[in-house]
DNA sequence: CACTGGAGCCAC
DNA sequence: AAACGTGGCTCCAGTG
């Protein structure tokens, strides 16, 4: 019943055949527009780099460097920003190497010069990375990125030549100028589906916590938006695009930062910083924090703790409400550490056992990850079959830790996202008793391109 | 010339 | 004490 290690080998030799199939098919590119974005984007570089060589800032960049002078060069730039012109830099590098030279740092620095240079790295980024990177690997008008099974310490996948795992989507220009070339062979249409909140619900399938499981089961409850009230104080009083912004922050720089094993100290820093593009009612987060009585974000590195009045303070409360929550959660964290500290080895509740040296943050980490990916992989080897059986035109193409793409025929698309819809929500439960959540998917249709994917209604 | 570590940035 | 986690790729700057 319980999966055993001879079901996790099975599930990976299974999951290399599938794969296999899914490097086999590959993706159809749309070489001449990709051929036409690279001419764009290297036009667009090579105007604000002249733009550059005409600012007084690149001036005092060559008396400094001379011929060495490299406008790329991130270690360059530093010295002439804060040496010679006198800026204050963010920090140092983790190694304290040098001044720190990325986005966040750089972008407070109010020069037309620093603005550009931020933007050429941003499409020097698109260009070798994606769009090159892509050119450069495909074949007759396809793509075949690897999928690997053999190399990530989490049993989770990696893929390779090219990443087909980090095509930019967050940033949208930069996002579609990528996704665009990626179409639907002809006659075919995109289909993106992906697991609804999957690490959260494996999360609480491990610890079996049952509040965590409730917030995992039932629709109307949601842990992100909940978290977002307590941590921004928020009421009744913001809109629901603030309070769309404020969630993305609470589940990200609190909620999964805590799950694996971060704490006050640090979620209050990073919740602070994003503090700075939230607003409450229109009004700055930070001010209407200051409103409630919290006066700044405190000594992070206090060794006497946080000081009352602070958000440092604010968050431990928070943190501890959290505990309170969830209290299987917090109690079985400890248990879990104790017991791998008696044996060395922990056990996935897909019967991969990891044996090792291993930090407190990776005990907590690893037996989530890993599972949310096997559900997905688990999923993909049936579909690969069914596909296969049933000599269906459509192909799985790609596969994105809990999402799969496929391209699929136009007649086989009803049976293609019922077949999916099923495997990945039913199927996998029937076979997989240790899944006590429900699961839920969210299905993406694309006519033209993979970045105009929409929505696409389930019945 | 080949190789490497660091920094940075992209995704989940 | 420590201080969410997993990857891949590119460029720079240094090494031998």
């Amino acid at each position: 019943m319980k999966p055993t290690i001879v079901d996790a080998y099975r599930l990976m030799h299974d999951g290399a055949l599938a794969l296999a199939r899914v490097e086999e098919a590959g993706i159809c590119v749309d070489v001449a527009r990709l051929d036409e974005t690279i001419r764009d984007v290297g036009e667009r570089i090579e105007g604000l780099e002249s733009e550059q060589k005409s600012d007084e800032v690149w001036s005092a960049w060559r008396r400094r460097f001379g011929a060495k002078a490299n406008m790329g060069s991130r270690d360059q730039l530093t010295k002439v920003v804060y040496d010679e012109l006198g800026h204050k830099p963010e920090g140092t590098t983790r190694l304290g190497k040098r001044a720190k030279a990325d986005v966040e740092s750089l972008s407070k620095i109010d020069l037309p010069f620093v603005r550009r240079f931020l933007e050429v790295e941003k499409l020097k980024k698109l260009r070798s990375t994606y769009l090159m990177g892509v050119l450069r690997e495909v074949v007759n008008g396809l793509l075949h990125p690897s999928f690997n099974l053999h190399l990530v310490r989490t049993y989770r996948s990696s893929s390779d030549s090219p990443n087909f795992q980090n095509i930019p989507i967050r940033d949208e220009e930069v996002g579609a100028m990528i996704r665009r070339c990626f179409v639907p062979r002809p006659g075919h249409v995109l289909v993106e589906i992906d697991y609804k909140a999957l690490e959260f619900r494996v999360c609480a399938c491990h610890w079996r916590d049952e509040a965590m499981v409730r917030y995992a089961s039932d629709p109307a409850l949601d842990i992100h938006r909940d978290m977002a009230k307590e941590l921004y104080l928020l009421d009744g009083r913001c809109s629901k695009d603030e309070m769309k912004r404020a969630r993305f922050h609470a589940k990200n720089s609190f909620v999964f930062a805590t799950l694996y094993g971060s704490y006050w100290r640090n979620t209050s820093r990073s919740l602070w910083k994003n503090a700075v593009r939230l607003t409450a009612g229109g009004e700055p987060m930070q001010s209407w924090l200051e409103e409630q009585g919290i006066e700044g974000l405190g000594d992070q590195n206090s060794r006497k703790g946080s000081r009352p009045g602070t958000y440092g303070h604010h968050v431990e409360s928070v943190e501890r409400r959290f505990g309170e929550r969830f209290p299987a959660w917090r109690d079985r964290k400890e248990r879990w550490l104790e017991l791998y500290r008696k044996r060395g080895w922990f056990k996935t509740m897909t019967g991969f056992v990891c044996s090792g040296v291993y930090s407190r943050n990776d005990l907590y980490n690893y037996p989530i990850q890993g599972p949310a990916f096997h559900c997905l992989l688990w999923s993909l080897i049936r579909l690969v079959r069914w596909l296969g059986k049933s000599g269906m035109r459509s192909r799985i193409v790609g596969q994105i830790h809990d999402s799969i793409l496929a391209d699929v025929h136009r007649d086989e698309l009803a049976d293609y996202v019922a077949e999916a819809r099923r495997t990945m929500t039913e199927d996998i439960r029937s076979a997989w008793p240790w899944i006590i959540t429900p699961l839920e998917v969210e299905v993406e249709v694309a006519e033209d391109n993979w970045f105009g994917k929409k929505v696409y209604e389930l019945n």
